[in-house]
DNA sequence: TGTATTTTTCGTGTCGACATGAAAAATATT
DNA sequence: AATATTTTTCATGTCGACACGAAAAATACA
């Protein structure tokens, strides 16, 4: 037996938990392909347990479509279709809106405290130049403002959508020049001061604005057409 | 052997997708009751199957949120939180006009052969006073209105929200007098108009006040405090 | 040499069994 | 009798093994 690959005795029910936080973040970040099978047989041996709990891991991947099954054929990671973007943009567009304006009728003292130590570590994280972080935080922001605005059928929905974001803004990230994550920063603190004063409709316009300057951005990239995009499955 | 119990060698692959189609069939239609407990191994002999396909649909279910997995304890049917259902309210009208307004913007000529031909199975439900065909084609005929709106993204978020609200309907239906469904009848061919017309505006229109005409009967129906309530746990 | 057919490979779908931990039952204690 | 403690029960979490079926490889055929 080699030392370092010894299993400390696993907690009952935490073995599908770390295959599906790992598969889920590896997924999101882009580190696993769009398109590229997962295999059930592979895992096992890397996450040292039975096919089981790493079977049920990615049926609850499949349910949020980060997966996607092929009936006896090998699951694979959902792909990307570029044909669905206009969609997915409605949708997020509006998902800001509405969490924003939530967030501001609703949010508690609490939640405004949450909500700009986010912000904080966004600012942190452009200041650093730390992409992955960037991405993450300002995925954690927005998701905090709609948990501010206490309605969990649209955390949900948004949370997922936000998700689904995060693999899109790894394209989306690459084509910035440095001046844009500052850009964001101040919107998003414009969008705190909204939600602080209450104003409904002032984060509504500053959500909508948000989010147009996001799409904007990233069908700039798209019809640039750079040749990076060849080796992707989209 | 009993000759009626044995067992056609199944397709394979099958067997998950009927325990899931059957159970998600039961919870939406509160034959199984929310917060009751589900047990694996009753199912087992019940679907003539191992634990393992039921296992699986279980987590499916439980990916929709229909289903509670407790850990180390017996999942249970999703409790309703009647403290939920304003936030509901608003999700459905919101979602309503989204999807309503996308079908009048986008829908093709065999969309709306589709949502007609669900609109004559909703008057004919109505005419034979059937409260399960109701429900059910009641939840088809706006999903099919949102199929039409080309947003897959808005689709599953909505699919999501009448399923969730199925089983809210199975109250809500038992206190109408007559002419309640026939009123939605009614509501339900001024949308078809609309969308058949592309108009955006009258489409968004008519949605928030079917969903307005919704929200408002379920919570009179509510604040009425009926006896009935007592025994379902809410 | 290119296409059709068979064989092999190999990953998924399903199964029965064991381990574990929480609730329930039984016992002990005040 | 009421509460605390131990024992038992039993459903879940995990495992290894087999069966099935689809893709790939190997063979036969034109």
């Amino acid at each position: 037996m080699i030392p370092s690959l010894e299993q400390t005795k696993r907690r009952r029910g935490s073995g599908v938990a770390t295959v599906y936080d790992t598969l889920k973040r590896e997924i999101l970040e882009l580190r696993l392909r769009p398109g590229s099978p997962i295999d059930e047989t592979n895992l096992t041996e890397r996450f040292g347990m039975s096919r089981t709990p790493i079977r049920e891991a990615l049926i609850k991947l499949a349910g949020e479509g980060l997966v996607l099954a092929l009936p006896n054929r090998s699951t694979i990671v959902a792909p990307i279709d570029l044909l669905d973007l206009p969609q997915f943009f409605d949708a997020l567009t509006l998902m800001y809106r509405v969490t924003t304006r939530l967030a501001a009728a609703n949010h508690t003292a609490e939640d405004l405290l949450t909500i700009r130590e986010l912000q904080q570590g966004y600012a942190e994280a452009v200041a650093a130049r730390d992409i992955s972080d960037m991405i993450e935080v300002n995925r954690d922001f927005h998701s905090a403002i709609a948990a501010a605005g206490r309605n969990h059928y649209y955390c949900d929905m948004f949370d997922r959508l936000l998700d689904e974001g995060r693999r899109l803004l790894r394209f989306y990230y690459s084509s910035f020049n440095d001046d844009l994550p500052a850009l964001f920063l101040d919107e998003h603190e414009e969008m705190v001061r909204a939600i602080e004063a209450r104003d409904v409709a002032a984060s509504d316009r500053i959500a909508k604005q948000h989010a147009d300057q996001i799409v904007r951005q990233i069908q700039a990239y798209i019809t640039s057409d750079r040749r990076e995009n060849g080796d992707m499955t989209l």
